[in-house]
DNA sequence: CCCATTTATCTTCCATGGAAGTTTGCATGG
DNA sequence: CCATGCAAACTTCCATGGAAGATAAATGGG
């Protein structure tokens, strides 16, 4: 395994980060990229040698990550990178089910100049997804996708439900990806999107969380039966 | 301010937990008793003598405090104890109503058995709060009706909804402290937690959701505005 | 050869000291 | 009296060493 990656020495200018923040942001990636593959066990020692720096900062920033549910510290036996049953993958999607319905449900309730901004960028990323569909770039479209349920939830003026998104969102990228590859390609996921973006223009509160709720439930029921179907233990 | 009560040295049998542990209990029960009151600013060195250990438990147990959204350490300056404004409130609301209608639609959809084992369990409590109601015993009303939504999660067989209700309960619990005193005596909670009950019995999971969003739309509706009319900056 | 026991090695856990940064209070000059 | 510079006192941040515990290896007895 490689040196992992880790924002240049120094940014000029820019506001100077601690140590904590690098290890963090470095393993959060790393862990997303799976260049820690799932299931991996290795000791903050290890780390800190990779990340060239003591093994304070990167253990502190190991209890975040535990926090994140990203990796659990077995107590004298170093970290491991919390492996995906499918179990996980289920509860992460009502999680999101949950989430996302709410978030579109407020976002539909705020001021009519507020929902306008948002649903432009929202139609911005959907527009992006048919484009790079068409181009048959998979990858370009997950990140589409992935933006337009970012921006949703970005917008919707509550950070605690913005926070609880963005951690389980995390936790599902790595099953994200593989599915990717193993589904049919996502036509109707746009045609989805424009809906609840229609709702959100209209304000209309209840139709936004009905489709937004839809859309997400229908997502679960694919990609669930899917993962449990290929008889994947763990990922 | 007294010394931090911390559980005694040595439970004999018990499961030896380390002092971070030790310490992300202590503050937490802490804060959650506003020992350390909201707005409160102090330094980990401070926390460490109080508590009779070194700085570096406290410092962890800081960390994850912080992840938790209960204090922020500011840089330099000491660690605050996260005041809660009317806003805060709200998010928290919102948050609760998405997590504890999906939980309630989830148990509804568990097998049988253990649907009645919740059911019992959850009738329990509500009975719990009448009793303690009709004895004008409004902490143990407070303490048996959290112990109902508490139950409500934990049954519920999604352990990431499970920690995101504790996480906001914990947030919410001195504002809940709070407006127990300021609005009137909460009769129609325990007639709504039945027709919770009930659907869950039925095994009718639309019904389950519908009832449990009700319920605490309600709370946020008649909470919310209370907190904002009386013109409390932060608590 | 197999199993129990001991030993060695690796790990987190915790304490402590020094470095860097922030704030506070005081002295000094106007 | 007020503003300004400066120094002293705190603060977190990070490095490092030792202690306790867990696992794996080695060793000895059957």
């Amino acid at each position: 395994m490689a040196e992992l990656a880790r924002p240049d020495v120094v940014e000029v200018g820019a506001r100077r980060g601690s140590l904590v923040d690098e290890a963090y942001a470095a393993l959060k990636q790393a862990i997303r990229d799976t260049d820690f593959p799932p299931g991996y066990q290795g000791s903050e020692q290890e780390i800190a040698v990779r990340l060239g720096m003591s093994r304070t900062p990167v253990h502190e920033a190991i209890i975040r990550l535990q926090e994140d549910g990203l990796v659990r510290v077995l107590s004298k036996r170093g970290v491991l990178i919390c492996p995906l049953a499918p179990q996980d993958i289920r509860e992460i999607y009502e999680v999101v089910i949950a989430v996302e319905s709410m978030a579109a449900e407020l976002l539909a309730g705020l001021p009519e100049a507020t929902r306008a901004t948002a649903a432009d960028e929202l139609e911005a990323a959907t527009a992006a997804m048919d484009a790079t569909l068409a181009q048959g770039d998979l990858p370009g479209w997950a990140e589409a996708d992935e933006l337009f349920h970012r921006l949703l939830v970005e917008h919707c003026g509550n950070g605690r439900l913005r926070r609880i998104a963005q951690t389980v969102t995390d936790q599902a990228h790595r099953a994200r990806m593989l599915t990717l590859k193993l589904r049919a390609t996502p036509t109707g996921s746009a045609q989805a999107h424009r809906t609840i973006i229609a709702a959100l223009r209209a304000g209309d509160a209840a139709e936004a969380h009905r489709s937004a709720r839809g859309h997400r439930v229908a997502a679960r029921d694919e990609i669930v039966p899917l993962i449990e179907h290929i008889g994947l233990r763990q990922l």
